[in-house]
DNA sequence: CAGTGGTCTAGACCACTTT
DNA sequence: AAGTGGTCTAGACCACTGA
């Protein structure tokens, strides 16, 4: 019944989540992790695999001795900060049918916090890109990516850059994503963001700086986004270290 | 030679942790998963749990057929904002020496925000504890707990509030912290704030509003914190899902 | 005390990278 | 072709919860 595609632990894992959203589980309560082995004929460290990424996800809490549950605050959170997403897809799971308009496309001088980040030489440039996406007409975030003009194979055309970044990359640069380092800085909007971003000059806003780097460690890309805190909010879900 | 105590795997995992950020692996290449079982006397399985925690945390990378490898930029990461700790370790791991210092404690009716981020009914009150730490003498994070008033067991002297909160919550209601749940905010500090703070008022700051539950999903405590960017900057390394 | 999740083992086979 | 990490199995035993 379940072969195929995807390794069996996805595929276990996707299919609890169903039943999960589906409310297929009576008070919340999940099998133990054996029954559920042999439903579905796998083995139980199969299940306990899939059942630790629903875990992580927040989709369930495990109790020692007691039982597995599903979590209904966890399946609250859409957007898990640390997980690489396309800001496309990040939109779409907070209910919008967001669209993306290039607004500029350059070849230019790295800024010096970028060149460092990029580790550049004196000299070496960058292809700068400016997106911003909407909801409808109301623009919810925009994002400035940097990457080393080197890394890039052919010409590139604005169309290209409504790709999601990382796979921007792999087509322009053949290179994988496969890592952020990012970090959370708070910024007052100048003038010209809050005009992109369709608000006031001057309110506080979130800045997410983050640079983006291959399996060998490699910078790709460095970029930088703001949001519109009332119509995005950043969250996350903290747990005990060491899972 | 690996004995008592914590688990076997985490036991591996610190093992390994030490010797990379000692530089004990010849150009950043971490032995094979089964040369480290045999050498630790331990199980493959058990190998390759640490070193997905390892992965986890940023510190090392896994690539397919080729090797596993300490992962450079990884270690630089001082916070994790996916796991929860106390603000005295956080501060510690910026290679700071924190203090404490108990601004007010108080019983009082909540926020509205508050009433219903801890699901309470009209009449019911907080023990609202509001708390500085300090670097020397500079205000570095400014924080806010509400926890429920029914909850609370016996008496609250200042002193009790010093400790970290799950302790705190552990101690005087019995109840074990699981997770958060957390938003990023970006505000302006306003008079208050900033003169706790030590800076000016206006300035962008972020603003950390967090729930936290117990295994049951209840909610135990309402918290906000808000930070001084200049001295304490908020990171997370993003990666694909589903690892 | 029965039932649950947590840890650990030993081994098989596969997918991928490197030589 | 050899060596690496990735997936999966079957089974043992432990720690904890709850009736």
């Amino acid at each position: 019944m379940i072969t195929r595609g995807p390794s069996l632990t996805e595929q276990v894992r996707q299919h609890i989540k169903q039943l999960i959203v589906e409310n297929g589980f009576e008070e919340g309560r999940i099998p133990p992790e054996t029954e559920l082995a042999a439903d579905l004929g796998v083995s139980r460290t199969t299940v306990r695999d899939a059942l630790s990424r629903l875990e992580h996800e927040g989709a369930i809490v495990r109790r020692q001795g007691a039982g597995t549950f599903v979590n209904p605050h966890g399946l609250r959170i859409k957007t898990r900060l640390e997980e690489m997403w396309s800001y496309e897809e990040m939109l779409k799971d907070h209910g919008y049918t967001p669209s993306v308009k290039v607004i500029g496309i350059d070849i230019e001088p790295p800024a010096p916090d970028t060149a460092q980040a990029l580790g550049l030489e004196e000299g070496q440039q960058v292809l700068a890109m400016e997106k911003v996406f909407y909801e409808d007409d109301d623009p919810v975030v925009l994002t400035y990516n940097f990457v080393p003009a080197d890394l890039i194979d052919g010409e590139v055309i604005p169309s290209d850059a409504e790709a999601p970044i990382f796979e921007f990359l792999e087509q322009q640069t053949g290179n994988q994503l496969a890592y952020y380092l990012s970090e959370i800085v708070p910024v007052l909007l100048t003038e010209e963001w809050a005009e992109l971003l369709g608000t006031e000059p001057g309110t506080a806003s979130i800045s997410f700086d983050e640079t983006g780097f291959d399996t060998d460690g490699r910078p790709l890309v460095h970029a930088r986004s703001m949001f519109r805190d009332d119509l995005l909010r950043l969250g996350v879900m903290r747990r005990k270290s060491g899972g």
